[in-house]
RNA sequence: GAGCCCGUGGUCUAGCGGUCAAGACGCCAGCCUUACACGCUGGAUAUCCCCGGUUCGAUCCCGGGCGGGCUCACCA
């Protein structure tokens, strides 16, 4: 018996079942084709949120209707566990620690945050498998991200040197793009006189005056003419120095004088100016980020020196025009200090010397949408330089290679899992030290080679059956880090082989309000806050509904009540439906025309389903069957066959019972992927797990027999059926009152005016203008 | 500024070379018709952003504009 109402314990039941039964443990290779499933790790951040919620749903529904399609599927549980985030979390817990310790502490914290996050997927009716997880700061983690960065090394993609990178002067680290935010200020903008090759003067604007002891070029646009002259000329900056000038195109015409001085490094148009043309670089920050070699300026910060010189200019007459311009910075998002550029020793892959075999190699992928490509291509065609792969933090994969302190040779560590810590120090060609590197890996590294790990690259037997991973899902806005990085280290790097079959995209989800969701804000919701009303089912319902991938969708509460009553419908249909199934066996009857209706109906939604799922179109799918279960089945079909199984004749009441009982089993089997939990439990209850103990295995419906004409005799029958209920609703007549049917002429099939005199209770049918006329009891007694 | 995506009843979306342009939520009216009031039966509400073009015919295709979103670059 099914409970009166479909609610979260009936969920948690089954949920803590498929944990106690490992239902979706992968249980190695075998005769069947296998769906492998590259899927995202997320941060250990221990909350799950809408944007989880939305993409994980999509790629459950995958992972749960291929299994119904019979694939062997192999669908792992990863967790992306290092990086600032979680180190932050723990300084602020427990303060300054010893290296070890603190790290013993990043990966205790971790521990938590992966439990609880594991305890909400379990809630939301996820459905990997929890016993092929992987965690990226497991020493095998380390050791085949380890690997993978040797062989890349063996064929020189990875290599040492100097460069510039985002630095913070107050944490003392290299920062990724992504440790930074954006601050808007006033910008004092300098106008200084400079001298031409003739002597006269020029001006440049500068906000920066402070670096112009590192100025190694002054730059226009091509076009701008009042510049021409100055080609493959010299000029003499404010202190004297002469420097080259070169046309360039990301020069503005129309910011300050059109004329600007390149320095190292003011910003990050100075790299790429930098290396562009070539220019010397000129390290004008210490290690503490203070001026050196300037002379007068030594030992001052940039802001201090800014002033004084200035100063020092206007006293010269240098400079003749000031003016107040808004500006953005990067500061450090933890301590909100600017960030600066500085030249430091770091670990590169050589992403732009691959960024067309990339491209290439995308090509490959068949990618869902097909316009994200875009993405890929627009990042691959715009990166500057070479990826930098190190960072100076604790809780990261360390970096398995030596340098040499004197020559600056590199050598690769000599057994991995390496810890530089616990290496030895070793002897170089050169008769210098070599040093384990101590700096981690950006967490990319680490992320970039999920295809490989999940298929348990290199030491599992039978590995390449599982790689390429037939599917990727992730979202739109990695594509630049998570997808590109992936197809040039797993792809380009270390296979030879497309990462993936397919990529799936998905959008964020937005507040309701169509604002980004954040704390300030105020308007997060959390997918956990929604479980207890609404149910796993209908979030993941929701989630099917959200409309085209890729795109960016507010959280919509109409949406998920819709989900609700639906799923409220099916529970109440189902019992009605089972009430009406006693005495039903499983022998074919004969079927009615209204019956064949139905059943054609059922096949043109197990079309349209199946390639709504074959598509990734989840939405075409749970429309499909909302459309289709409500509607057709519950409001019509349930409809007409009412005095059929309440009635006495046995062949009519057979046939209703087999429609009733074919179209719910295989509704709830579609249904299954989407809500797995409604599912689950009817199909125990009502059709006692006839194929299986789980729904998730049963057999994907298929399309029967067809009856085209049927459909189209029947079809014309349910608009008589709606004018009757109309007119009794317009008469004030109860649905179930017998009447008699005033009407002109009816076309249709005789065998279809029966079936509506019984449906809608009419005892005789009388030719006249359209009206319905109730039987007066006393006229009948 | 560059690239991409989008612009459909009050709201959120679906759709498509010819349909009375579909659904949900909301709104209105009437119904407790032996599963469901988280329900049932009806109803109102759309210049399908604007301007051109292609076409016998465009909401759908093409060009331009306006508006919104995302990613990137944001400026010496």
């Amino acid at each position: 018996m099914l409970d009166k109402r479909f609610s979260q314990a009936i969920e948690e039941k089954w949920q803590d079942e498929w944990e106690k039964r490992g239902t979706y443990t992968f249980h190695g290779l075998d005769d069947r084709k296998v769906y492998s499933i590259d899927t995202p790790p997320p941060f250990t951040s221990g909350e799950l949120h809408m944007g989880h919620a939305l993409s994980y749903a999509y790629f459950d529904f995958v992972a749960r209707y291929k299994r119904m399609q019979g694939f062997n599927v192999y669908y792992p549980q990863g967790w992306d566990t290092q990086g600032f985030p979680t180190e932050t979390k723990v300084e602020k817990k427990y303060g300054r620690l010893p290296r070890e310790e603190f790290k013993q502490k990043c990966v205790d914290w971790t521990n938590q945050m992966i439990a609880k996050m594991k305890d909400s997927m379990i809630r939301m009716g996820f459905s990997p498998d929890w016993e092929h997880q992987y965690r990226t700061l497991d020493e095998d983690y380390h050791r085949k991200v380890q690997l993978s960065l040797h062989i890349m090394y063996d064929k020189n993609m990875i290599y040492r040197d100097e460069h510039p990178v985002f630095w913070c002067y107050k944490c003392h680290s290299a920062l990724a793009k992504t440790d930074t935010e954006d601050l808007e200020r006033d910008a004092l903008l300098n106008h200084v006189i400079f001298k031409g090759p003739n002597d006269g003067d020029l001006i440049i604007a500068t906000t920066r005056p402070e670096l112009m002891y590192a100025c190694v070029a002054v730059m226009y646009h091509p076009d701008d003419k009042r510049y021409k002259n100055l080609e493959g000329k010299e000029v003499t900056t404010a202190l004297g120095k002469k420097v080259p000038v070169f046309p360039d195109k990301d020069v503005d015409k129309e910011y300050g004088t059109g004329l600007l001085m390149v320095c190292t490094f003011g910003d990050k148009q100075d790299i790429v100016w930098a290396y562009r043309h070539k220019l010397p670089v000129i390290s004008i920050l210490d290690r503490h980020g203070k001026l050196t070699g300037t002379g007068e300026f030594d030992g001052l910060k940039p802001a201090v020196a800014k002033e004084k010189i200035i100063e020092k200019f206007k006293a010269e007459g240098k400079i003749v025009k000031q003016e107040t311009l808004p500006q953005v910075v990067k500061v450090h998002d933890r301590c909100k200090t600017p960030v600066e550029y500085a030249m430091s020793k770091q670990w590169f892959a050589d992403i732009t010397k691959h960024r067309d075999e990339i491209k290439a190699m995308a090509r490959e992928v068949q990618w869902v949408p097909d316009f994200g490509i875009n993405y890929l291509d627009d990042w691959a065609d715009s990166v500057e330089w070479d990826w930098v792969i190190s960072r100076q933090r604790h809780f990261g994969t360390p970096i398995p290679f030596y340098y040499c302190e004197k020559c600056g040779e590199t050598a690769k560590a000599d057994s991995l899992p390496f810890y530089p810590d616990k290496a030895p120090e070793k002897e170089c060609k050169c008769g210098g030290k070599m040093k384990p590197e101590e700096s981690v890996l950006d967490c990319w590294v680490d992320s970039s080679i999920t295809p490989l790990i999940a298929a348990g690259w290199p030491d599992r037997e039978g590995w390449e059956r599982l790689y390429p991973s037939a599917l990727r899902p992730q979202g739109v806005e990695i594509i630049r880090t998570w997808a590109f990085y992936t197809i040039y280290r797993s792809g380009i790097g270390i296979t030879g082989k497309k990462p993936w079959d397919v990529i799936l995209l998905n959008g964020n989800v937005l507040a309701p309000d169509g604002r980004k969701m954040s704390k300030s804000l105020g308007n997060v919701i959390s997918p956990m806050d929604l479980l207890n009303e609404y149910t796993a089912d209908a979030i993941r319902q929701w989630a099917a509904m959200s409309g085209a991938m890729a795109k960016d969708r507010p959280f919509s509460y109409e949406d998920i009540k819709f989900s609700k009553s639906f799923l409220n419908k099916v529970w109440n249909a189902s019992k009605f439906v089972n009430q009406n199934l006693e005495g039903y066996d499983s022998t074919k009857p004969e079927l009615k025309l209204v019956d064949k209706w139905m059943m054609e109906k059922l096949n043109k939604t197990i079309e349209e389903c199946t390639d709504g799922m074959e598509t990734y179109e989840f939405h075409r799918c749970i429309r499909k069957l909302q459309d289709f279960f409500w509607h057709d089945f519950c409001d019509d079909y349930l409809e007409y066959v009412k005095y059929r199984t309440y009635g006495e004749d046995d062949e009519s009441k057979k046939a209703a019972q087999y429609v009733l009982h074919e179209v719910l089993y295989s509704f709830i089997k579609m249904l299954a992927p989407i809500s797995p939990h409604i599912s689950e439990e009817i199909y125990h209850e009502m059709f006692g797990g006839k194929e299986g103990d789980t729904i998730n295995f049963t057999p994907w419906p298929k399309v029967g027999n067809r009856f085209p004409q049927e459909y189209e005799k029947v079809e014309p029958m349910r608009e008589l059926v709606s004018q009757i209920r109309q007119a009794k609703a317009a008469a004030k007549i109860s649905q179930g009152a017998e009447i008699d049917l005033y009407s002109p002429k009816i076309e249709l099939d005789p065998e279809m005016i029966e079936e509506v005199k019984k449906i809608s209770r009419i005892r005789e049918i009388k030719e006249g203008e359209f009206k319905v006329e109730k039987i007066e009891e006393e006229k009948e007694a």
